[in-house]
DNA sequence: TTAATTTTATACCAGACGGTATAAAATATT
DNA sequence: AATATTTTATACCGTCTGGTATAAAATTAA
């Protein structure tokens, strides 16, 4: 594990685990071109060899980010697919991208939409990997779809991945929307009129 | 005007109109961070004086790109409020949007969501000002929203402000879904989902 | 106490960044 | 033909980029 402590040699005198909150926060904020190793470096509070040592490079350093975003307590979008129903899970996922993509205790929007969409082509890998996770959990969405339907919790008319595609891409919008400034209640507006169209049997 | 020619002096041997096009390619691609001086430059056939003669610096000539960008032949946004109905003002923009963001003519997505959304804070003014327009927009979709609803032509339980938001999320996460790779057919499925939904009387 | 090990801080690397000074080249006017 | 004007190409500016070599500092093991 990354985080176990050698017993032997000069121990570190910072936390990865906050350090690397710290860089989760810059890569949010300005995106993987527009974060520089000093604003890194100045908001983890240490180095750049220690950066280095501890994270091995920005690009490593930015998915170790990432992967600390999806695990975060406040994630929202693997725990709404645990939600019995095909409507509760889209409740969940709507109301918990408005809530969390708008929040105040932190950056608005969702790194994994705008950390590197258009970018260099130093970004280009971290860009693939950012794109392979938004289309893994639009499978993801789409399998849970999948699983209603059999349940029959969803309309047989209703086309999964499609349907999937269509909440992706809300969920998407409204990291947009967040950065545009939208507050919670105006995300929650938009996530309930998306509800009001939930398909019925 | 900006592409007068000069009546005296070395007459300029490039095409702004056309050098401006190439550098609104680039910019798209990479948006604003992303797009060095080296990669405009190289993709518009001039050097860099050429450049800051013509379009006055980076931040200008990505204004001028923007600009360029929503005067096209195949913008789709304010031609569609153009529609006679609300109904039609939504197909039109849903299906441009699903046309446009993934033509295969020009790269993907649109440089209005994505040209600077987390970025340095070089790019901090070119972001608010993608912002403002991005908002104009909406405001725009929900004036003309109003009055369909006072022409009879929109359900009076609609807010026309959150069902401008709710079509300007998923215009924006079109964008965000072209980036990912889907496919003009698609997005078009995900457009006909929206219509599917339109508020009846 | 010494040796081995790891992290720290400083200083540095080549290259790229946005932007510009300079002077030659190309035109219209006189 | 000479002059004024504008654009061109080259070469350069200081600053920042991601990344690293080096050596001192801090710890455990012997």
């Amino acid at each position: 594990m990354s985080t176990a402590v050698c017993a032997v040699g000069r121990p570190r005198s910072f936390d990865m685990d906050s350090a690397l909150e710290k860089a989760l926060e810059v890569f949010w904020i300005k995106g993987y071109d527009g974060a520089s190793l000093s604003d890194l470096t100045e908001a983890m509070g240490i180095n750049k060899p220690s950066l280095y040592a501890a994270f091995g490079n920005k690009e490593q350093l930015f998915l170790k980010a990432i992967e600390l975003y999806e695990n975060r307590p406040c994630a929202f979008f693997y725990p709404a697919l645990q939600q019995p129903t095909a409507y509760k899970v889209a409740e969940h996922l709507l109301q918990g991208a408005a809530e969390s993509m708008a929040d105040q205790n932190h950056p608005h929007g969702c790194v994994i939409v705008q950390g590197a969409l258009s970018c260099s082509e130093a970004a280009a890998s971290v860009k693939e990997a950012l794109i392979t996770k938004r289309r893994e959990g639009e499978l993801d969405l789409c399998a849970r779809l999948q699983r209603a339907q059999q349940e029959g919790d969803l309309p047989d008319n209703v086309d999964p991945a499609v349907f999937a595609r269509y909440l992706g891409t809300i969920l998407q919008g409204m990291a947009i929307q967040a950065t545009n400034g939208a507050t919670q209640d105006e995300l929650l507006q938009v996530a309930h009129l998306t509800l009001q169209n939930f398909p019925k049997k």
